[in-house]
DNA sequence: TCATTAAGTATGC
DNA sequence: GCATACTTAATGA
């Protein structure tokens, strides 16, 4: 594989304080690889060997309930960091990593996570900034789903999508990765059935156009309406 | 209000 | 043409 040039990660928060040298003294601890959609990363449980960096792409992670349904906890963007908590406290990964689309993810070996933290100015503080935007993000999930009504927690889930992958289209802004109704009851704990009404609705509405695992929101004010923030 | 069942259509490799 | 994605109606908790 063809070295890696430093511009792809100096602009990135975990690294924006570093120089090239240092950048490049990064890369060359790294491995790249290409994952197909739908393709695991790491799995729930799994020797936490290494951390990782979204290149490009979108990641789903995700956990397995006792019962054997998945939910979808949290989307992973280009240029964020993931499989971390790993690197930092656990042995074993706490959730599966999945890509949404085509992907490319720098890898590191779990040991390097020291030095990363102790060595480049920066890198500890913006992780630590992104973990708990994460949890706060979760939490509000959690939040939702225990008090908001399904299109309620359907609206939001879809928002958050938008906001972290969307991309302008003629119609309006669409979702940047493929979802199905499938997806968006395992992140919103309900069911496709739901999901497909509820889309279906609002399609009548004008609120959505959608088609086979692609979204696009034509009114996005209308979907804040709807989930009340 | 929503899950479940069931029975269908549409889409794309 | 088959698997997967999606739709819709009916029923009942």
């Amino acid at each position: 594989m063809a070295k890696l040039d430093e511009s792809l990660l100096s602009g990135l928060p975990p690294f924006s304080l570093l120089g090239r040298a240092q950048i490049r003294e990064i890369l060359d601890q790294a491995r790249t690889q290409r994952f197909d959609e739908g393709a695991q990363v790491f799995c729930e449980g799994m020797d936490a060997t290494h951390f990782h960096l979204l290149l490009d792409g979108y990641l789903r992670v995700v956990r397995t309930t006792p019962g054997g349904d998945q939910i979808i906890v949290l989307h992973i963007s280009p240029g964020q960091l993931f499989g971390i908590a790993a690197a930092l406290h656990r042995d074993t990964y706490p959730a599966t990593a999945v890509t949404a689309a085509e992907s490319i993810v720098l890898t590191w070996p779990s040991h390097l996570w020291e030095g990363f933290t102790s060595k480049y100015d920066g890198f500890a503080t913006e992780t630590y900034k992104t973990l708990g935007r994460r949890l706060g993000q979760i939490q509000d999930t959690m939040t939702e789903i225990a008090t908001q009504a399904v299109e309620q927690r359907v609206a939001a889930a879809i928002l958050r999508m938008v906001n972290q992958s969307g991309r302008k289209t003629d119609a309006g802004i669409e979702v940047g990765f493929p979802v199905t109704r499938q997806n968006i009851s395992d992140m919103t704990g309900t069911t496709l059935h739901t999901v497909s009404r509820t889309l279906s609705a609002w399609e009548k509405d004008g609120i959505v156009r959608s088609t086979r695992k692609h979204i696009v929101v034509t009114a996005p004010h209308r979907l804040v309406q709807l989930c009340g923030h």
